[in-house]
DNA sequence: GCCATCTGGGACAGAAACTGACCTACATGG
DNA sequence: CCATGTAGGTCAGTTTCTGTCCCAGATGGC
C-alpha cells in the first residue's frame, strides 16, 4: 500500500491530472511528509519525467511534456475511452499509425479489466466503419495476431482463399502488415511448409495455441518487403480532387478535418478545395457528400462518375 | 537508471509486451539476478497487476487482466496512435464516453513529448469528420478547457453569442459538460460576475491564464443540471431508422459496426435493418449512403426526405 | 516593503529495505 | 529421468529511505 515504488506509482498518477499540487497537499495525500515529496519528485526528474513547479505562494507541481513518454496512469473510464478510440483508429486505418495503432489496442486490450470490456464492444455500437472500400477487419482480431506474432505464439484459423476454397490453417506468424488499405499476416504455414502472406479479412477464427515456436528466417529482407512481394492485389487506384464549394472558407475549415487539403476562397460565399492527399474515389465522395453544402467536383473526372452513382442509389433509396 | 522504482517500471514495460517472457531473460534485461526478478514479480502481484506465469519449461511471466488498470507505458508511436484515436473519438463525440476521452486526451497531450505533437496533428489530416451537425469542435480547444477546469485556473477566450456578437470573457472554469451532441463549458464569468454555460463550438482562442482561482459554489446539483436548466437550443431531435438492403446479412454485418441495430435476413440477398439506437436524420443517411448496396427506406418518412436532398445536392455537384 | 506561502536542499540518525547467494520443492515437456 | 522453468525460505551485509531539524530563494497579496 504504502512503499516507495508504489507511492511514485501514485504520485505520477497524481501529477498526470492536468492541475497543480502544492506539495504540502500530496503529502497528506501520499501519507509522507513533504521532505519526502520533494525527494521522489526528484527522483522522478532523475527518472526522465519532468515535472515543472512554479516558486511562490500559490505554486505547486505538475507533470508537463518531456522527452520521453511518462507510464499513464488512467482510471476505468479514460481506459474504456482509449481501447475505443484505438479500436476506430485500427479498424478504420487512419492512414500513417496502423501498425502502431494495433499495437497500442494489443497492449491495452491485455490488461483491460474484465468488467470493462464488454463497455468497450457496447460503446462502439456508435461508431461508424469509414472505410468504404472492402470488408472491415475485426479489431478484435487483428489484437490475437499482433499478440500471437510478437510472442512467436504458433496460430490456427479458418482461411478463404481468393478462390473462395476455404481451408484450416496452422501457422507461425511473424509480423502483421498494414499496405495499401489492407492488413496482411505473415507466417510459416506449418501445412504448407513455407512463408505465407495472409490477408486479414479473408481469416476467420484466430486461435493462438499457446506453444512457442522457435523464430525462423524470412526469405526477403523483412515482412513488409515480403508482403510487396507477394501481393498480387495492388491497393486500389487513389486521386486528387478539386472542388469548388458554396460556402464560406471559415465554415468549411472546421469540417473538413485537420489538415483538408488547400482551402482557397473565392469569394464572400465560395473557396476552392484541392484535397492535398490521394484518396479513393469512394473515400473522397463520401467525405463531399458528409459535408452539407453545395459544391462543384472539377477534378477527377472518375469522382463525378462516382457522384453519379452514389445519387443515383439514395435516389432510388428514398423512393 | 538501475534503482528499485525505476526497474519496476521497466518491469511492468517489459511485461505489457504481449509475449512470455522467462525470468532468466527478465534478470538480464535489467541487470538483476533472478531472484530479484521474483521478488519483483511478488511486489508487482502484491501491489495489484496480475502477473500470470506459466510453470514448466517454456514457461514464463506475463501481464494479464486484473481488477485495475495498470500504468500503460507507450513508445512514441503506440503514444501517437492514442493520442490520435482520442481525437477522433472526442472531436467526434462516440455517444456515451465524450468526457472520459477528453480527460484522456488531456493526460495524454498533457504528457506528450513535444516531438511527437506535430505527428498527431499532421496523421490526423487522414481522419474524417463524422458529425454531420453543425460545427465541429476543435480537440485542443477541448483538451485545454478541461485542463483549466481541472485545475481551477481562470481562462481567457473570445465568445461569439446566439445573436452573433462577439466578446471577450474571463471566466473560472468548473466543468465541461456534454449534452445533446454539444459541448458546453460551465463556468463563473468574471466580468457579468454570474455563472453561465458557454457553448463550446462557439469559443475563440481559450487562454489559460495561469491564475488558480479559489472554488466557487454553483447554483445548481451539478454542472450538468446547470447545463440542462439553462440549454435552450435543445438537441436534434433523433430518429429510429427501419431499412431493406439489398445485399447479404452476412455481407452488411461486417460493414455496419459493432452493434449495427438489429439485422434480420429476408432471403439470400437481401435482409431488414432496425437500428436500434435514436440519432439524428444526417447520420442516418450518411450511415446508408456509406453502406455500398441498394436500400429502401421504410421508416422514419423524414429520413427518405433527407436522403432525397443529399441525392439532389450530390447530382447537382456531379453535373 | 513586509509577510505568508511555496519550492529547494543540506545534515543526521535510526529504521527499514533491498540484494545476492545459497538452498529445496514442485511443475512440465521431451 | 533430466533440463528448465517457477516458488519461496533464510541470512548477512549493504544500501536506501524517512522524518526532523535547519535555512535560502521566489512570488504574490496586503
Amino acid at each position: 500500500m504504502s512503499d516507495t515504488p508504489s507511492r511514485l506509482l501514485n504520485l505520477l498518477s497524481l501529477l498526470q491530472t492536468p492541475r497543480e499540487w502544492p506539495g504540502s497537499e500530496l503529502a497528506e495525500r501520499l501519507r509522507v511528509s513533504p521532505r519526502t515529496i520533494r525527494r521522489d519528485i526528484d527522483r522522478l526528474r532523475e527518472l526522465g519525467y519532468p515535472v515543472r513547479s512554479s516558486m511562490g505562494a500559490e505554486g505547486g507541481y505538475r507533470l508537463v511534456a518531456g522527452t520521453a513518454m511518462p507510464p499513464l496512469l488512467l482510471d476505468d473510464e479514460e481506459a474504456v475511452a482509449i481501447a475505443v478510440g484505438l479500436r476506430a483508429a485500427a479498424g478504420h486505418a487512419v492512414a500513417g499509425i496502423e501498425e502502431a495503432s494495433v499495437r497500442a489496442l494489443a497492449k491495452v486490450i491485455q490488461v483491460l479489466p474484465s468488467r470493462l470490456r464488454h463497455r468497450v464492444s457496447t460503446v462502439n455500437a456508435a461508431t461508424m466503419p469509414l472505410a468504404g472500400d472492402g470488408p472491415t477487419v475485426d479489431p478484435d482480431d487483428l489484437t490475437v495476431l499482433v499478440a500471437a506474432s510478437a510472442g512467436a505464439e504458433r496460430l490456427r484459423f479458418g482461411y478463404r482463399d481468393g478462390d473462395g476454397t476455404e481451408s484450416k490453417r496452422l501457422v507461425e506468424p511473424l509480423r502483421l502488415v498494414h499496405a495499401g488499405r489492407r492488413w496482411y499476416l505473415v507466417a510459416y504455414d506449418n501445412h504448407r511448409d513455407d512463408w505465407r502472406s495472409f490477408r486479414v479479412d479473408r481469416i476467420t477464427d484466430p486461435f493462438p495455441t499457446g506453444v512457442r515456436a522457435s523464430p525462423r528466417e524470412l526469405p526477403a529482407e523483412d515482412a513488409a518487403a515480403f508482403v510487396a512481394g507477394r501481393r498480387s492485389d495492388w491497393g486500389l487506384p487513389t486521386f486528387r480532387m478539386v472542388v469548388t464549394l458554396h460556402a464560406p472558407a471559415s465554415r468549411v475549415a472546421g469540417r473538413l478535418g485537420d489538415a483538408p487539403g488547400d482551402v482557397r476562397p473565392i469569394d464572400e460565399h465560395s473557396c476552392l478545395l484541392d484535397s492535398s492527399r490521394d484518396d479513393s474515389l469512394e473515400w473522397l465522395a463520401h467525405r463531399m457528400a458528409m459535408l452539407g453544402c453545395e459544391f462543384e467536383v472539377h477534378e477527377p473526372p472518375q469522382l463525378a462518375e462516382q457522384l453519379r452513382a452514389l445519387s443515383a442509389r439514395v435516389s432510388r433509396a428514398a423512393g
